[in-house]
DNA sequence: CGTACTCTTGACCATATTCAAGAGACGTGG
DNA sequence: CCACGTCTCTTGAATATGGTCAAGAGTACG
């Protein structure tokens, strides 16, 4: 768990930034653009394993995801792990804290990873001079707690191997909406711990469930990743409709 | 589980909102309360057991709780439950669904509620008057993620004894936080059901389990409701700290 | 070539579920 | 007033699901 050496750069304008391409998010106007440019502190990369966030640090950041992915973690004292989500591109990070000076929870890459950074102290600026903004974060959320309220009821009643099917039906459908692992379609780097702290299962349980998906058909596990074979079938499984596609807004 | 008749009646103006009175939550400006005294459509009252909101129905409204208690929950198709979070005066309920159409989760009142009605489709006017209630609306959905964060933690991580010793403190510090249940300090109504469906766990697991807390007089559980006797026991078996009681905004 | 990481499997054990039955409280209607 | 159904809590016994322990195989990397 080594802490990545904060490499900073403003490498990308946002009027040129690569998620604006994608069918995945709203238009935004010249104005907007220009704020959030000026509200841009600079950008963040960091490399597979390393922390962006820890829990009980200080951070008078915000970041939002422009590459790669990772996930959200909160750990029990004697190291249990409970990981709560997971980043992708356009997914805004830290405002769970915007009360608290404290994090409340960690941040990993699991690929490499460059953030956009803002300032927390300047987002209320951003309310009063962009409302539509201001509005957007509300909906980014509301979103995230709809995810959270459906890990929930996963974890909480959906037998294991139920549970592996959302996850890994989930983690497919949000990797297609922002055009991620779109060459080989396969999702990686991920390993089956991962897997196990994201179900609430232990590593060996977690290994057999997904065995048992494998011999199915149903996806094929390669060496820390895998790879969906009958994406209806796993929804199926689960139980779970898969995310709606709706243009969402990112900062 | 009844639809109760939705009775509406603009009772209470928000100047005179009892909720004002509370130390819990932030002054207002006085422009703020008129704004939003403009913007609250009616109140609706409902009663215990009775629905307020469903999972796939289409609402018009937001809802923020003006008194009583009550719970989110979502269910698979096969009848499992799973509570997602309880809500308390001061909450905002709805806002998980600025984005869908279709409500993702239900509503149900423990006892008998009171709720403040607003428009959904009048929310963005706010963000544009009133740029800090619209950050207050952020503020709040940020709070609910730390909360269902938790939630994942203790679902995922913990052991039963440990989860429920967690949701009891929970429900304790959020109740007293907004002085419900002063009096007798008695939280109720609560059956074992719903603490069942709470922590993922069958009813006569959490029986069983809610029964070792007894023996160690941590708690009392009465018909319906339980009474907490050691809240820091209660806290050290969860290994969790407490809600932080920062003054919050409300709507 | 050795070490670390990931995945895999089997055997045994712990935890939680299901099934079943009963007790006590409460409200309703005869 | 009592009989009845309903709701909540309780307990025991049998069963299933998942956890822990242990060991080994394959791969990558220095």
């Amino acid at each position: 768990m080594n802490v990545s050496p904060p490499k900073s750069a403003l490498n990308v304008s946002c009027e040129e930034c690569p998620l604006l391409c994608s069918d995945s998010f709203r238009a935004f106007s010249r104005e907007e653009l220009e704020f959030v440019s000026a509200f841009k502190r600079g950008e963040l990369a960091s490399s597979t394993g390393s922390s962006i966030l820890l829990e009980g640090s200080n951070s008078p950041h915000l970041y939002t995801v422009l590459s790669g992915w990772g996930f959200r973690y909160k750990m029990l004292e004697d190291g249990r792990r409970q990981i709560l989500n997971y980043i992708f591109p356009g997914d805004f990070v830290g405002l769970q804290n915007a009360l608290h000076t404290e994090m409340q929870h960690s941040v990993e890459a699991l690929s490499d990873m460059v953030f956009c950074v803002f300032e927390r102290s300047r987002i209320y600026e951003l309310y009063v001079k962009q409302p539509e903004l201001g509005f957007d974060i509300t909906w980014l959320a509301a979103r995230e707690e709809q995810m959270l309220d459906e890990h929930l009821l996963s974890i909480g009643r959906r037998t294991a191997i139920e549970r592996a099917a959302y996850l890994l039906a989930f983690l497919s459908d949000r990797a297609a909406a922002v055009g991620l692992f779109e060459k080989n379609s396969r999702i990686e780097p991920l390993t089956q711990q991962h897997v196990a702290d994201t179900l609430g299962l232990s590593l060996v349980h977690t290994n057999k469930t997904l065995r048992k998906l494998c011999d199915n058909d149903t996806i094929a596990w390669h060496d820390s990743g895998f790879e969906i074979r009958d994406a209806e079938k796993l929804k199926e499984i689960a139980g779970w409709p898969g995310v709606s596609g709706l243009a969402r807004p990112f900062l």
